[in-house]
Parts: structure tokens; C-alpha cells; sequence
DNA sequence: GTGAAAGCGCTAACAA
DNA sequence: TTGTTAGCGCTTTCAC
């Protein structure tokens, strides 16, 4: 049914010179005869010609393509970061290819092989959450082919990555709990297989000790990040003998669904508990109270991963010189905290 | 830096035999030798053997992918759609490539265009608001390539189209406001350009009329989608001389910008003015009082344009026989309206 | 400035 | 069952 479309030997055939001169034509980067060329592009512009990549890639050597593995496209975060990725990408000339794991290991596992079956010309990789396996990065390491982490990174593979300073952040935001007045503080963490989740829970931690403030075992639950997580986890809490006065959320939906239990036992936020998130998705402003929580540049981070990725593959950054790039963050002082 | 990747001339080498034997080997569609596969196999396992697809789409004039246009992957709907594509895609062997046009025709068009040269299987397709000419639609559609547009279509090119019942929808959105005792509903609707708003705008006026209400046109302010936009529109109707007593909104985002702007002004919703959305999005639950809407079945309209796109691209469907898959809505009932 | 020819890595018709 | 060979559409030496 699909018509066959054109080639350069069939433009070449048309205007009866050699396909050589019409693949010169159609990039401008050669030395061809201005009257030739402009032949070849107005044929070319008349029969809707598009030059097949795939055989241009497959000579080249290079796609001009660069796969991304994220969790999920539903997750703010990550719709957010993506047009950052596709700016800086398109800006350079570059594509994208995008896979989500579902934050499945096995999906996220064959997302990249298809991904180097697809020949990209590099990686950008953020885990599910069910990764605790890091071989497959290594392996991409140790083929040379070049990849950027973002967000939800591992050490293991001693990759280049682009993200926020979890730890200091989560310090931060659960000080400024403290100084708000609170003392009674929980924490709804997220995975335990993510880094990111224990830097945050760790910051959390050493912000209370630092205060003189006890780190209550049973005012920590870990969550998924859902939603929903976000609400059995608070529920739990809010089953403990004492109530908290505040709870710190690695996330901003695991903070919804706090609030949301926190309502349902008829108590006010930030009256009796504040509540605070981290990331700062667009939705954060329209909940009610509209949530405190920590800001981070999102789409920043997609640009500089994108940049630094870039860089790698046109071998402007050695891989030698491993780097770090770690983004500022701040708190964004809403209505689900109790003021200072 | 990269290291050369191993193609099947190198494993044909090594294991000294020809690489006809090797391609045939790593699929399974052929008869080889059991014990030739196996070795095969063993070997491309430990080398970590990924066959270039590139070369194969060339050989094949197949790719396997499916190429997807939406708007932004920051709309909820369409990162949820996402994953009801890629679902049906994967399924079936395919991999999708997602290009966002940022809601510009310019952008939109070279998305096509690199998809084409992509050498995509086919197409899924939701238009830009900017998009008022579809003459690069219906050069799909004569070079035979299949297209399956969703949500955001139009008529001119004769695509088969997945999506809802948008003017029943919103008769029926705003007859259950009528229903609910509202006399004096304002309606905030979507970009001229697109089909979707009109035919939203047509049901919201067409339920006056047949309930005997007048259509006020100080009442129909134009959107673009956003929250923003929302708010200024909303803001437009609340200076009328006289207020109205409901707001149907094109979508979710408008919805949120409306109840903002109606309690910036200390009304109260649902009490003086009901506010219903259109999506039903995640968020719609958790903004206060949670929003009434009228409930799309998202990721089943990335299935199912997933689905037909398939059968066109497997020639199961003659693309002659266009077809128009109209999934159904239902209304959420949440806090927003006042109760029947 | 242009053309001829080789070859990217793969698949498949044809032969053996 | 396996090997030989041609060729997908392109880019790029190397001639002229």
C-alpha cells in the first residue's frame, strides 16, 4: 500500500548526474556547483524527498540519536525534565528516543538493549525504583558508549550524572520544620533501593540529631512513591501512640496522600501536622493547602544532562573526567506548613 | 572511545561459519541446525552481541516503530496516553518514538518530517493548537503511510481517528449542570483551530438551547488549555454585570484556573458557582473542593489507536475503509458542582 | 566540481 | 541445513 519512497538514485537518475553529487547537494557542506545544487533541492522540495536516515546512520556510524530511560512519562518529574532533554537535544541537531521502564528492572533492562540495537549515540538513564542491580551500566561503561544519569543514580557504575544535592536538601527542608517550631517530626521515605531516598532520609535524620531532636524509628515508613503509598504510610504513622507535629515526604505525591489522611482524621494541616514535599510539581500550588516543598530546577536538570551527554559524544569531555553536576534546590514556602 | 560493536561477520568468523548461518541463528524463523543455533546463541550472549537494527530496517524496509506526535508530554493526558501506546507496542513487537511539538505547527511539521526520514511503520498523530493547515496530514495519507490520529483530530485529510464523543460529552456535561438546578452557565472553551473545542463549545450550547436557556456570548471566553488561561478567561466572565451560577471548562488545567480565580474573588464552590472540568486527570481528585468532570478513558485511547494503527500497518485493515473509534466518557461527580 | 566504486551490517533469494 | 551473493540507501574516498 505504502508507496516506495524516493531515493537519491532515483533524483539522480531525474536529473542525470550521479547520486554522489545529489548526497552533496542535500547537505550543504560540500563543494558543489550552486546551479547543480539548487537543482537537486528544488527536485528534491517537488517530490517531498526525505532522506532515509537509517542507511545514512547505518554508513555514518552515528544516529544522531539519543535514548532516555525514565521511570514513567506519568511521573511529573520526568513529562517535565523530558522537554528540557528535547530542547537542548534539538537544539544540537539531535534526537530522541524515549522508553519508559515502568519502574520494572527487566523493562528497564531491555529498554536499553533496544536502545543499543537502535545504534543511539548515547544514554541518558534514570532507575525504577526496582533496580538494585547496576551491571548493566557498567557494561555500557565498559563498551564505551557514552551515558548520563539524572535524578535517580547509583555510584556503583561511576557514571557521569546530573542532579540535586539530596541530602543537604532534605537537611534543609526538615531544619526549617524545626525552626518553624516542630519537633515532633516523621518522615515517609521512598524505596530503599534508590540512593536518592536514602540521602534524603539521611539528611532528614541528621537534621534532627543536629537539633538535639530523636529520630523516631517508628515515625519513618518507607513508601513507593504513590500516592497511595504516600496515604498507608501516613496512615501508619498517625497510628503511633504520639501524633507528629510535622512529616517530611520524599515526594510530592506521597505528601498528597498524606494530607489526604491527615484530613480524613479530621486534623488541619499545617494546625496540627505541617506537611512538607520535595520536587515541587506544577500540581503543588492547586492541592489546598497548597504544599511547602522543596523546588527543584526540573527541567535544568534534563538540559544539563543533555549538555553534558553531548559533550561526551562529540568527545569534547573525556570520560576520564568523570563528572558530577549537582543543581541548586530551595524551599518553597506554601500553605501546608505552619509559618516561622 | 566507543568500541566497534560486534556485527554478525565478526561472531560468523569466530565460530567459522558463514554469517547467513549466524543471522539465521539469532532469529527464529529459519531452520538451523539445534547444535549451530546453540552455539550461536552462547556466543552472541557472551559477547554481548546486539544486532544493529538500523541495518536491518534498511534491509527489511521495516523498522518496527511507530512514530507518535502529541502536543507536550507535560499534558496529563498525553503522558498517560503514552503508556497505553507503548503497552499495545510492545506487545506486539514494536517500539514507539515520541516527538512533543510544544503545540507549534512549525515544530509539529518537522517532528513528521524526522519521523519519515525515521522510517517509521506509521504514524500516531494529536494536533498542535497552532495547527490549521493539514496538507502535511494528507501527504501522508496519498504516499500511503499509516496514520492514526487521537484526541486532537480533524476532518479535512480523512484519517482514521480514535477518540471521544466531544459534543455529546459536553451536552451532557452541561445538562447535568442544569440538571443541578445552574441557570446561568459561562463556558471557558479550547482554541478556535481545534475540532475538539468547537464540538465542545457546540454540546455546551447546544444543552442551553434545548433547556430553553439563552446562550450568552459574554459567557463563551476562549482558552488555550492552561491554568492560566483559565484564570484570565474566568476572570473576564466574573466582571460581567451579573454572575453566573456554573463554569464548564474544556479541560482539567482551565478548570483549576477558574476556581482560583472565583476564590480570589471569595466566592464559594460549588455554593455560588459550580465549576466542572474535562479529562478527569489525576489531579482532579486532589485540588479542593475536588473537581467534577467529565471522566476521558485515556490510556484505552493510546491502546486503541495503538491497536488500529497496527492493523493498518499489517495490511489488516484496507486504510480504504477508515475508521472512526468513538470511546465513551462518563461524568465524575466530585465537590465542584452543587448536588442534583 | 563531479563521477565511480566501495562498503556500513544486515536479510533473503538462490544454489549446493 | 548451510553458503554465496546481491543489494537495501547512503556517504566518502579516490580519481579525473
Amino acid at each position: 500500500m505504502q508507496k516506495k519512497p524516493y531515493t537519491i538514485v532515483d533524483l539522480a537518475r531525474m536529473l542525470e548526474m550521479s547520486k554522489s553529487t545529489v548526497s552533496r547537494a542535500l547537505r550543504d557542506q560540500y563543494d558543489v556547483n550552486p546551479e547543480t545544487r539548487q537543482k537537486v533541492l528544488d527536485l528534491a522540495r517537488k517530490l517531498d524527498f526525505e532522506t532515509n536516515t537509517l542507511a545514512a546512520s547505518l554508513r555514518e556510524k552515528r544516529s544522531y540519536i539519543i535514548g532516555v530511560v525514565i521511570p514513567s512519562f506519568s511521573i511529573p518529574f520526568y513529562s517535565i525534565a523530558l522537554g528540557g532533554i528535547q530542547e537542548v537535544a534539538s537544539a544540537n541537531g539531535y534526537n530522541v528516543m524515549v522508553c519508559q521502564s515502568d519502574e520494572k528492572y527487566e523493562i528497564e533492562l531491555a529498554n536499553i538493549n533496544f536502545l543499543l540495537k537502535s545504534r543511539v549515540d548515547g544514554l541518558l538513564v534514570s532507575l525504577s525504583k526496582d533496580t538494585k542491580d547496576f551491571r548493566h551500566l557498567a557494561k555500557l561503561k565498559n563498551r564505551g558508549i557514552p551515558v548520563v544519569m539524572f535524578n535517580r543514580v547509583m555510584d556503583e557504575a561511576d557514571l557521569p550524572m546530573v542532579l540535586i544535592d539530596d541530602y543537604n536538601s532534605a537537611l534543609d527542608a526538615t531544619r526549617y520544620l524545626i525552626e518553624s517550631g516542630c519537633r515532633k517530626i516523621a518522615h515517609i521515605s521512598g524505596p530503599e533501593s534508590l540512593l536518592m531516598s536514602n540521602k534524603r532520609k539521611q539528611g532528614f535524620m541528621d537534621a534532627l540529631l543536629q537539633s538535639g531532636l530523636q529520630v523516631n524509628d517508628e515515625w519513618i515508613i518507607e513508601s513507593d512513591f504513590s500516592l497511595e503509598s504516600g496515604e498507608l504510610a501516613m496512615e501508619k504513622i498517625l497510628n503511633q501512640p504520639t501524633l507528629p507535629d510535622a512529616v517530611f515526604c520524599v515526594c510530592d505525591a506521597v505528601a498528597f496522600g498524606a494530607m489526604k489522611k491527615i484530613r480524613e482524621r479530621g486534623l488541619s494541616i499545617p494546625k496540627d501536622i505541617s506537611v512538607m514535599g520535595f520536587t515541587d510539581e506544577p500540581v503543588t500550588s492547586l492541592v489546598s493547602p497548597p504544599l511547602t516543598t522543596v523546588s527543584q530546577p526540573i527541567s535544568e536538570i534534563g538540559q544539563q544532562a543533555t549538555q553534558l551527554l553531548l559533550e561526551y559524544i562529540q568527545d569534547i569531555k573525556s570520560p576520564h573526567n568523570r563528572k558530577k553536576e549537582v543543581l541548586p534546590t530551595r524551599i518553597v514556602v506554601r500553605g501546608s506548613t505552619r509559618i516561622l
